[in-house]
DNA sequence: GCAGCATGATACTGACCGGTAACTCTCTTT
DNA sequence: AAAGAGAGTTACCGGTCAGTATCATGCTGC
């Protein structure tokens, strides 16, 4: 068994065809869903290339390496999140209050996900520990904006205090990620909406 | 050079001194402070070996597995988060609202030491994804405990909705250990113990 | 038809992974 | 004095790690 197909065989084939995706995308999506699932130094380049369908080679002719390509996964999911961020903003322009509700009603549903392993950004955060890692400017950079967009939406609420109200967010929105890794989606992470709720009314009252 | 030194030489050496800890006690030490600064995944045997200045052979004397030592470690970590958690309620017999600002002001301080690197046990749960990993039940069960004593103390302040408060404190807890490792000790963690009183005290009106 | 390009296949490097075998040394206990 | 236990040393195992070289294949635009 195994012998390299004689030429009798008909070739490896499935080569090309327009409704297959690139081997580029390929390579990014399988990456992607073994990086979030399993972790990323548990997913090794071969792993990500065979669930794929082809090779390590194709994997570094698109990627410079696999550092390069765990910040490029993270630099696309930091997209997409504003992407949905911007577009629950738009649902409720005049409404900040609204738009806080909107978001952690948004992350209550994604902690309810039975796939669901927290955010992969925090996760990135834990694991890799390298201060010169390419990942570790976007997981700053993400983190950071996310708590100055908090901060504004909470300016807008007429918070006395909006830096600290925005902290106290920030906590309650990391901590249902995280938790949802250790006591699962019918842990403590159910209730991060109306922690939230709470402590937004407490710092209105402070006016 | 590096000729097995004959017999002239002085032998290696080094070997029984009363002051020095045991191979084990060493190999311990080496592993925890690796494993917590730069993750679990990202030190290999021989690295936790040479740090203790020992080899491999005395690491797998004393333990069965990497993945044991893991869990041990954990274990430990565990039994010490305890005995600090009890000292502290000890000194706040009758007083549970005290007991909820102490847990906070030692979460406070922990999470401003410049060599914290969040909470090792959610650390763990975020890099060991195996279901079976001998640490898993480690951090469900230190996880689950910590809620369970939340909720205990809840009941004693006489909050209305105890598992939802002990939920909300939780998230605060959480999310400072993993905020410290995104944003810093300068970051939103901290706030969290003013997160956690304003909680407490929205809680304690709905009397 | 032909050039260019994306892809695939296979084999390889050197380093490191977790884990083991076999032997020596030294101190402690009896 | 003998025996045993703890520890150190060296060498090794098969496997996987990230990353590369080389050659073949097939599709597409000119």
């Amino acid at each position: 068994m195994s012998k390299k197909y004689p030429s009798t065989d008909k070739a490896p084939s499935a080569k090309r065809d327009a409704s297959r995706p690139t081997a580029r995308k390929r390579i990014f999506d399988a990456a992607a869903e073994l990086f979030y699932r399993k972790g990323i130094r548990a997913v090794g380049v071969d792993a990500i290339a065979a669930e794929a369908d082809t090779t390590k080679m194709s994997l570094y002719r698109n990627f410079p390496s696999k550092d390069e390509l765990v910040a490029e996964w993270l630099r696309d999911h930091d997209a997409s999140f504003w992407r949905t961020w911007d577009a629950m903003a738009g649902r409720h322009l005049n409404d900040p209050r609204k738009q806080v509700q909107a978001a952690f009603s948004l992350l209550a549903k994604h902690v309810a996900d039975p796939n669901a392993r927290g955010c992969p950004i925090a996760n990135a955060a834990v694991e890799l520990t390298e201060e010169d890692h390419p990942a570790r400017k976007v997981i700053e950079a993400h983190k950071a904006n996310l708590r100055a967009r908090l901060e504004e939406i909470c300016k807008r609420m007429g918070a006395r205090q909006p830096g600290m109200l925005a902290d106290q967010l920030f906590l309650l929105m990391e901590g249902a990620q995280v938790t949802r890794q250790t006591l699962g989606a019918r842990g403590p992470a159910r209730n991060v909406a109306r922690a939230a709720d709470l402590l937004i009314d407490a710092h209105l009252k402070m006016s």
